[in-house]
DNA sequence: GCGACAG
DNA sequence: ATCTTGTCGC
């Protein structure tokens, strides 16, 4: 599919915040979010060795499931380094390069990008997801599994119960519970759709474990790109 | 000032 | 993210 150039590449953490800020009037937040996408991406990175500075070695992965039987359609990996230290705030310019080369690699548009981490839940209100988001086009969510930025309540025990998270007095995501009695996910909003429509789609692709299925495959496919 | 801090 | 043993539970 096509994707956007990437824009210059920051040589500090200043310029890349000023990337950030300025690609955020891009974002499109009053869009619907699909109601019922035919095609989901997910897309994970895994890393070598120390995953803490620039260089190391890692592999992206985008999976493509259908999004109605979660069938496997397509799937992609590019392997390269580290392109950013990691600074929390500033944590996509790190794995963008390689997420951007497999996205670039896949034959199919996907419908909705669900992404390892946060999109509106951010410093800035522009994380990862946002910004995979603004590059593509395409309608993204992320879906991180441990807190970042936002109050919460804790969410009921059932699967489907969620309570707002809430920073800087907006809400800008849910803690939802994917599965009864296990530990919630975080999702957020990252282009072209709104926080229900994201929930739902984080809920249609949890059928049996805490994870969406999109984030689980495209986890093992970049560990074992890894690996071989 | 002190801690917390997506992956 | 990754490094890792044992342990509890279905």
């Amino acid at each position: 599919m096509e994707v956007r150039d990437l824009h210059p590449w920051p040589a500090t953490p200043a310029e890349a915040e000023a990337i950030q800020d300025a690609l955020r009037p891009m974002l499109d937040l009053d869009a619907p979010g699909p109601t019922s996408p035919r095609t989901v991406a997910g897309l994970d990175v895994s890393y070598a060795g120390d995953g803490g500075g620039t260089g190391t070695r890692l592999a992206a992965a985008v999976v493509v499931l259908d999004g109605t039987t979660l069938e496997v359609l397509e799937e992609s990996v590019a392997v390269g380094t580290a392109a950013f230290p990691y600074v929390p705030g500033l944590f996509a310019f790190r794995e963008l390069p390689a997420l951007i080369e497999a996205l670039r690699a896949l034959r199919t548009v996907p419908d909705l990008l669900v992404c390892d981490g946060y999109g509106v839940a951010h410093p800035r209100r522009f994380g990862l997801a946002c910004h995979l988001g603004v590059l593509t086009g395409l309608p993204a969510i992320g879906v991180a599994k441990t807190g970042f930025v936002g109050a919460y309540e804790p969410p009921g025990g059932r699967r489907g119960d969620a309570s707002p998270l809430v920073d800087g007095g907006e809400v800008v995501g849910r803690v939802l519970r994917t599965r009864d009695g296990v530990k919630p996910v975080f999702v957020s909003v990252g282009h072209r759709t709104d926080l229900d429509a994201a929930c739902r789609a984080v809920l249609a692709l949890t059928p049996a474990y805490r994870l969406p299925e999109t984030t689980r495959r495209a986890d093992r496919l970049s560990r074992d790109a890894l690996t071989a």
